[in-house]
DNA sequence: TCGTCCGCTGGTCTTAGGACCTGCGGAGCA
DNA sequence: TGCTCCGCAGGTCCTAAGACCAGCGGACGA
């Protein structure tokens, strides 16, 4: 097993920080060496810990998450912005000042877990119709449109079932429910029925 | 989108219900309506805030959780013990009294956004196995018997991951993640791997 | 020593699953 | 009318998954 990414949170609420901390400590990749709960002491921080990313609120008394960026340009950490919807203005400011990514802080825990891999390995977290939404200020990325069946057929695989036990269940062929299977998948981006159902459980479905 | 699922948090200890609260409170389709320390307070959140499900921690001071659950025979609210391996005697007199099921306080977060939707839902969260498991005392939950190295495939799996990924993952050949496969499977009594992954999830394992 | 469990790995074989091609009829809308 | 979406279903094809056969060496306990 290699190196734990070590990881530094910066939020100033406590909370927040108690939850990111509560679910990505338990990623046995990932490993939280330190809090900050404002800019300057999150620069203190990164000293004495060098983590390998920081998760970072922009919006922060005294030094904000922009400062503490610009203070960063020449150290190696990469950032993952931390913001909401309603806070979509900084966020291009933010990634010219050098911030690896950003994510929602209503993300789950699966996919930000994913997001900090994903920019400690070096890529970086922009999509152009994510930062367009951003700058329209629209709110959170919408879900994908299942239409009604595929729903249907997508709670049938988040409990378990074969596409033969799913054609049984709704009277239909079992290339129809493949049929279904596949365009679901696409939508909701999953390279199968397992990734499906797990899809299926974190958003309520089934 | 539907209504959020309104819960309440009942726990004597603040930090436990602060760190629920701010991962809960993540999930896009979960809201946390209010926080109770005790018994009584437990009830008087519920009169107001009308929950749908209620995360309830059964050994407090004055009113536990044991009363609370009695007082709430002929309310619709769904009530979700928080238990630990040292009160696992206490969970069937609960599930008696109506509690619609039970997981363990060091559940992760995933695991544990998955439980309350499921027993919103209307369905119970037991396992005749646990079930037996806890009514004869015994400590550690009485699952099935994984092997270490079978625990460890299973939590990939309920990461959506191929054999061919776990390999990789492990740095052993993908026969040796099939005969993990295989073994577990017959040992949870799945099916197949979408089946093992949802039941890694309700076991709070990945 | 022997037996069991564990983790590792090879082999063979079948089939469920999914991608991608196709097309039908119905509904709704410009 | 034409287009899109939806649900239904056929086809071909490839491969990941899983069952079941086998065996090795190490650890542990009777």
């Amino acid at each position: 097993m290699t190196e734990p990414i070590r990881l530094l949170l910066v939020d100033d609420h406590p909370v927040v920080r108690q939850g990111l901390r509560a679910y990505l400590d338990l990623e046995p990749d990932l490993e939280v060496v330190g809090e900050a709960d404002d800019g300057e002491q999150a620069l203190a921080r990164i000293a004495e810990t060098a983590p390998d990313v920081v998760l970072l609120d922009l919006k922060m008394p005294g030094l904000d998450g922009q400062g503490v960026l610009e203070r960063l340009a020449d150290d190696p950490v990469r950032v993952l912005v931390l913001t909401s919807a309603t806070d979509g203005e900084r966020v291009p400011a933010a990634i010219e000042a050098g911030a690896a990514g950003f994510v929602y802080k209503d993300i789950d825990p699966d996919a930000l877990a994913a997001a900090v891999r994903t920019i400690h390995a070096g890529q970086t977290l922009l999509s152009p119709s994510a930062m367009r939404g951003l700058m329209t200020g629209s709110s959170a990325p919408p879900e994908p449109t299942l239409t009604p069946r595929e729903r249907q057929v997508l709670g049938l695989i988040a409990r378990g079932q074969t596409n033969r036990q799913i054609s049984r269940a709704l009277g239909v062929s079992e290339k129809t429910v493949k049929t279904h299977v596949t365009n679901l998948l696409r939508r909701i981006d999953a390279a199968d029925r397992t990734q499906a159902a797990l899809w299926a459980v974190r958003h309520g479905i089934g």
